[in-house]
DNA sequence: ATGATGATGCGC
DNA sequence: CGCATCATCATG
């Protein structure tokens, strides 16, 4: 059963923890490639200075300040696209990166890292920016919650933010080896209410 | 540790 | 407009 709205209707960092386990499914031209969620990173309101919401609504993050269930995809680096969720109620800007998955079907390459999981399942900014996570061709499945304890640690590659640095808002599961690397990875972690 | 590679956002 | 920056990845 497909995630409906209400799923993404809610605070971000919810909705980072409760996305682990579901399952991302791309219908990329009659070929479906899908990916078990088990890593993502929360960014949350227009004051959290790790966002890219945290110039306004300029023309990239304009999505964020938008309805909750759709994907927010970027290029970045020149070389990587990443996926997100917008979520939380119209207005107030926030998004989940999805980080990391576990193959489940068609997948392309690697779904360790966020640059590696789009390129897993084909996803693209020139064509899943903005697409609506209600629709048919992407979006993610339910499932269970997992079996896994789910960690939180800082979030990656954010140093410019200050102390919003230091928010555990990144989120994965436990021991899962699909978790990506990172720098300073679950040093200061700490375990999350099921 | 570093480079690839291009969109983005800012400041002029 | 130019320029620095960047929610990454692969390689050595």
């Amino acid at each position: 059963m497909k995630l409906a709205r209400e799923f993404y209707a809610r605070d971000t960092r919810e909705v980072a923890r409760d996305l682990l386990g579901k399952v991302l499914v791309h219908c990329d031209g009659g070929v479906r490639r899908a990916a078990r969620i088990v890593e993502t990173e929360a960014y949350h309101g227009p004051d959290d200075r790790a966002s890219h919401a945290r110039f306004g609504p300029t023309r990239r993050a304009a999505i964020m300040f938008g309805p909750p269930g759709v994907a927010y995809v970027y290029l970045i680096y020149g070389t990587s696209h990443c996926m997100n969720v917008v979520t939380g109620g119209e207005g107030f800007p926030s998004a989940v990166l999805l980080r990391a998955g576990e193959p489940v079907e068609g997948c392309l390459h690697s779904t360790r890292g966020p640059g590696n999981l789009c390129r897993a399942l084909a996803i693209r900014r020139e064509h899943d920016n903005g697409r609506e996570l209600t629709g048919d061709d992407l979006f993610v499945l339910d499932a269970p919650p997992p079996a896994e304890p789910i960690i939180a640690a800082r979030r990656v590659n954010v140093d410019y933010a200050g102390p919003w640095a230091e928010r555990p808002w990144r989120f994965a599961l436990e021991g899962n080896a699909f978790v990506s690397r990172a720098p300073g990875a679950w040093r200061r972690v700490r375990r999350v209410r099921r």
